[in-house]
DNA sequence: ATCGCCACATTAAACGTTTCACTAATTGAC
DNA sequence: GTCAATTAGTGAAACGTTTAATGTGGCGAT
């Protein structure tokens, strides 16, 4: 056992200018094109480079270049389980397009956010995608040396793409409607987050009329939910809950089978992302889906175009969402009766 | 709306040192330690920097020194519940010593994990960690540029991090049978991976004498189980199942729901890993915990002392794991009636 | 023969650092 | 007052690239 694997230094320019009987100069132009270079000597030089395994250094590319050929990708929370769909989505469309990218997970620490660009400047990234969980724009104000596409704030100073929550909450609305609630209980996210309300409002909105929240609350990020809510999910007042996002329907799917509630027959719960965790719960989770790939797609599209053109006007993207019906919502109870068990 | 946010370019060194009227080599002295400097001028300098928002361009730093400060982080899948948490750690440990990681996702293309290495060669990363899907041994043993350490593959020739695999499924087994059962199914993932082997065999070995395995099928890395399978479990022939890891063990629990089998009392689950997964569905799984962000830190640590000592022996880590009771499993039952159902 | 032109290849500067070798100024000992 | 020793600071090379400017021939036209 015991000896490491051999490591040769890899292979500079300069090897390969000098095996190939050429100038570094003429290296560079036959690998790269441009210069004007013969073609036996480019053969050449494409044979020699090939064979010793020869690979630019990107750093040195870098300095001489100003072009890192890399992005960087500021995370809240890769254990939140919206995030490595978007992670993975962009780090392969970045890489697709020649870009390499660098991560930061702040884990939460909504202060680190700032220090993680910083870093990234520092190392030299051409663009930063930041999913934001801050509080909007005064925070992106701070001027910095590289361009930033933000995802899930709808800044208007910077670029950034976000979704159609207002719509989203609609649509969970209308559902709930036609399943024929009349009472119903929501829980909003405690987040600093625009999207929240979006979310919350056209909800409301769109149950304007045909429906009545009984109450509001705010739940925090997390599966186990405060024993405010739990007293409040007891009172069975209400035939269906919307949820802030689906961590929190997640939640009181537990609490409800925990407080011996039956979903959906009972009541009716509807999230909003459709995270993997929403289709593996018990029942499945109907939600709203956001295309979180597209997202990223989009967020490194707009980061693109920025690089190649600084000055350009800023942009907002908003893509739309779509009501995935699942397991978790049923028709409302005709009768009440069980109601007056909770109910004085 | 429309402008986008001022971009002043980066003051580099030498704006500093215009700035406070000094040498390019004093800035780099004053800053970074070293050189003979008086304390005025260090002190002037800092404050020069500090005001202009001097930050070492790190690919220059990179291509004088040749430390990047960058490590590379190969995963196979992060929408694969088991990496985020990785990621996470390894990321964080990461930039608290200093390093800044770059992330490769391969999306479960096998092929791509070279390529990807390659282009984190070239991108002057100083090291590598890589959760290895491909097979063991060959792959890894044409020469890197840089120093890496494996992942989850026991490789004799290389740095690496395991778990005890062997030990896990020692663990599982003597639950089962403690808690009384004698027929058991397994699911042993369909990989190419020494670990599950290691599982089997831990498992097998420890019920030796107490228990027997009445059938054991290879189950595809995914939630959805093959027909197969679900005829395997319709069979009702045994009183607990032992799953390669809880991917499956969810999917068990999922299909066990649509065949109208009770778990834990008609059958008990058990599987290995403690994703994040295992505590959220219904019942909550037990399983075998890996301790992911100790793996992280450690594979982190023997990363940073080769890099520091190139030439010293390789050493395998191999982390211990842990039993997590929760409710998929149960006594088994007394009687088999039930089994008659299914059996002719 | 000379000129100009072309195709091809090279020289050298530059990018932002670090760091070695060196100079200038100050001190202390005699 | 001289000299060595110390201290504080500078100049310049080097890292691996790219790229503008400059050379070299060879060849066809004059």
């Amino acid at each position: 056992m015991g000896r490491p694997p051999t490591m040769r230094k890899s292979a500079t320019i300069r090897d390969v200018a000098r095996e190939a009987k050429v100038s570094i100069a003429a290296v560079s132009y036959a690998l790269n094109g441009g210069g004007t270079i013969g073609e036996e000597v480019r053969a050449r030089v494409r044979e020699v480079a090939q064979q010793l395994g020869y690979r630019p250094n990107r750093s040195a590319q870098a300095v001489r270049t100003g072009k890192s050929m890399t992005l960087g990708l500021v995370l809240p929370d890769l254990n939140n389980p919206y995030y490595p769909a978007l992670a993975q989505s962009f780090e392969r469309a970045a890489r697709q397009a020649g870009y390499t990218v660098v991560l930061i997970d702040t884990s939460g620490h909504v202060d680190e956010e700032v220090q993680g660009i910083r870093r990234l400047e520092q190392h030299g990234v051409e663009g930063v995608v930041w999913c934001q969980t801050a509080g909007p724009d005064e925070v992106v104000s701070s001027d910095y040396s590289v361009p930033i596409v933000v995802i899930g704030t709808p800044s208007l100073s910077v670029d950034n793409v976000t979704t159609k929550d207002y719509e989203g909450g609609q649509y969970l609305a209308r559902h709930l409607v036609e399943m024929g609630h009349t009472r119903i209980g929501m829980l909003t996210a405690a987040s600093v987050l625009p999207s929240k309300d979006d979310r919350r409002l056209g909800f409301i909105e769109a149950l304007a009329g045909h429906a009545t929240v009984m109450w509001e609350e705010k739940a925090p990020f997390a599966i186990d939910l405060p024993e405010r809510i739990r007293a409040a999910l007891e009172r069975r007042d209400v035939s269906a809950v919307m949820c802030g996002n689906d961590l929190i329907a997640v939640g009181v799917l537990r609490a409800a089978r925990q407080l011996g509630i039956q979903v959906p027959t009972e009541l009716s719960v509807v999230g909003f992302d459709d995270i993997p965790w929403a289709s593996i719960v018990e029942p499945e989770l109907t939600t709203v889906r956001q295309p979180v790939s597209e997202m990223a797609a989009v967020a490194l599209t707009l980061l693109l175009d920025r690089i190649a053109e600084p000055s350009r006007a800023v942009r907002h993207f908003k893509v739309g969402v779509e009501l995935i019906k699942r397991q978790s919502v049923a028709e409302a109870p005709v009768s009440w009766g069980w109601r007056k068990i909770g109910r004085s």
